[in-house]
DNA sequence: TTGTACGCGTTATCAC
DNA sequence: GTGATAACGCGTACAA
């Protein structure tokens, strides 16, 4: 029976015959130890295998130095992607992530945050589907900071990190303008994501502007699958449009595949087309899609500064803050000119 | 200056009017609260706010429901997959998971397992690149459950799962040599993880035993620009393969590729291609690949199963194991035949 | 069933 | 710079 697995800070305090608050300061940035004592210390820390407790530590300070991360569609590349740079970017600032999915069911947002709340975690950063309006009002409650990555709630408090999907919608506009292309389509899931939605009203926007009517379909998932049903449906019509913006990769790999090898569309040559996100798969060569990069490393970024550097005022509330990035054009040849 | 921000149980209990350890049975399954005791904790609990502080739950019961999942290469398909199911099967069993990224420089295994250690996670999930010696040993010193996905390493103690990488090959040979083929290729990468190099072997075995020759290269990071390269490099010789194993989709989808858009092959009618993980774009219509699929919810509740249900027997060690799964040939358009 | 008392491992405060 | 002591919020043995 080896029941003693971990060493406490009082057991190396002991063997290196200091107090165990010298022990505590050692591992302590910042405070205050003579180089001798601090020596005998990390001597004893590692003959003894000692770990600082950061439950007991979190404890004290009432920080646990967690930051929660709350996402649907983990496998996605997009979001795969986002998740990867925030975690890079959490482990500099020496925080430590804790993964929440909440692609099963739907109150599940609610259930995550929760679970983050018990382990009080510092902060959430949210960038799943659907909203819950109750969730901002909880995080504060607990004093917890909260980033919304791509969903333009109209939320009090958080951090809100968006980018300009109108401006980028009108981009295409003018692009398939420029190629000759005269029957628009904007092919959309039934998500009804705030971000996929701004592409969608700022494509049809653009278009009407100039004097163009725009079909739109939308169907299932943000998925290559949809993608695929979409251009089924769109591209049998009498009237076929010569122009589709897809709101994701996803569904643009999954329309261009089914105009290619279903209908023997040509691309770009008799249909064009555009996606969002500039996965990678976006660049790979049967695809060569142009398309718009999300600014990924940099929203990461600015959501870790936000978190490491933002004070609560003397409210205890942090200042609210929405940040617009901005969505590069990516220049492939799925759309004719360029 | 609204600085109290979470409740503790004592503020339940005083305002329930009961005493400080009935809260705590109220919120501990499997203890005996009254009815009547029960309800007014729960009323006041939800009034004032209250959760459970897990941080002090786990400093009392030495087990903090954490789970650490060590993972490289975040954002590929196959990875993030997994972690999908790892995540969502974690939730189910009531445990919590703490993502750490190894990206970046290369002793951060050993640097994410000591913050798993500091933590006091219960289990970590090793699904990262290279290995490090010392990590069972470390783990174990710290009464930490170990599961190693992928990575058949001669390490005590810990669970591992693998899959028979070597008997996929060998059908890979028997595909390739039904279909016509007699120019056998294999296509990897450098990374030279256990997994990798087991299809290499298994390959040439394969071949060698009917007397066949395999050419065998190998280039850069387990990706799509690597599986560039390698066709670039093997379809360039005087001895054209008429048939290439590659040990990754992503190798796969690269290589397919570019003897199509570079080398105006034809696939399968030239060149047979067969992969490995059965990503999801494998079965997108523009590669249409045949590939083994990896048993990815299989792999994962293999893991959480034995986290849940694996006990340290009375050397306070719990009894090692190791899982073989099968991964299932799925047959697509890219070999001829079938 | 309920309440009291103690301990978990750490940090902050305060004398020295 | 150092050491004693008091918290932090919770689980639980024990007595009632």
């Amino acid at each position: 029976m080896s029941e003693k697995v971990f060493v406490s800070a009082q057991e190396v305090a002991d063997r290196a015959g200091v107090s165990r608050s010298a022990v505590s300061r050692t591992f302590t940035p910042g405070a205050s130890v003579s180089p001798e004592t601090r020596r005998r210390v990390l001597e004893a820390a590692e003959t003894l295998g000692y770990h600082v407790n950061a439950l007991a530590r979190g404890l004290m300070r009432n920080e646990s130095g967690i930051v929660c991360l709350i996402v649907s569609d983990v496998a996605t590349p997009n979001r795969s992607a986002l998740l990867r740079e925030l975690t890079m970017l959490l482990q500099n600032a020496g925080k430590v992530a804790m993964l929440i999915n909440t692609d099963r069911s739907d109150g599940s947002v609610d259930q995550a945050l929760r679970q983050a709340i018990r382990y009080r975690a510092d902060a959430s950063i949210i960038l799943s589907g659907m909203p819950d309006k109750s969730i901002a009002q909880l995080c504060l409650r607990s004093g917890q900071r909260l980033v919304l990555i791509n969903r333009d709630d109209e939320q009090p408090g958080p951090l809100r990190i968006n980018l300009d999907d109108r401006e980028a919608a009108g981009q295409v506009v003018t692009a398939f303008v420029r190629a000759g292309c005269r029957k628009l389509a904007f092919a959309n899931s039934e998500a009804g994501t705030p971000s996929l939605m701004a592409r969608e009203r700022g494509f049809v926007a653009a278009a009407n502007a100039l004097g163009m009517a725009v079909s739109v379909e939308r169907h299932g998932w943000t998925g290559y699958d949809a993608g695929k049903v979409l251009a089924q449906r769109m591209l049998t019509r009498p009237q076929r449009p010569d122009a589709v913006f897809c709101a994701t990769d996803l569904l643009a790999c999954g329309f261009m595949d089914a105009a290619r090898h279903q209908f023997s569309i040509s691309v770009p040559d008799q249909l064009c087309i555009a996606g969002f996100d500039n996965i990678e798969q976006a660049s790979w060569s049967s695809y060569d899609l142009t398309t718009f990069a999300q600014p990924v490393s940099a929203m990461a970024s600015k959501a870790i500064d936000w978190l490491s550097h933002s004070q609560p005022d003397n409210d205890g509330a942090v200042h609210e803050q929405s940040i617009r990035l901005h969505a590069e054009l990516v220049w492939r040849g799925s759309i004719r000119g360029g």
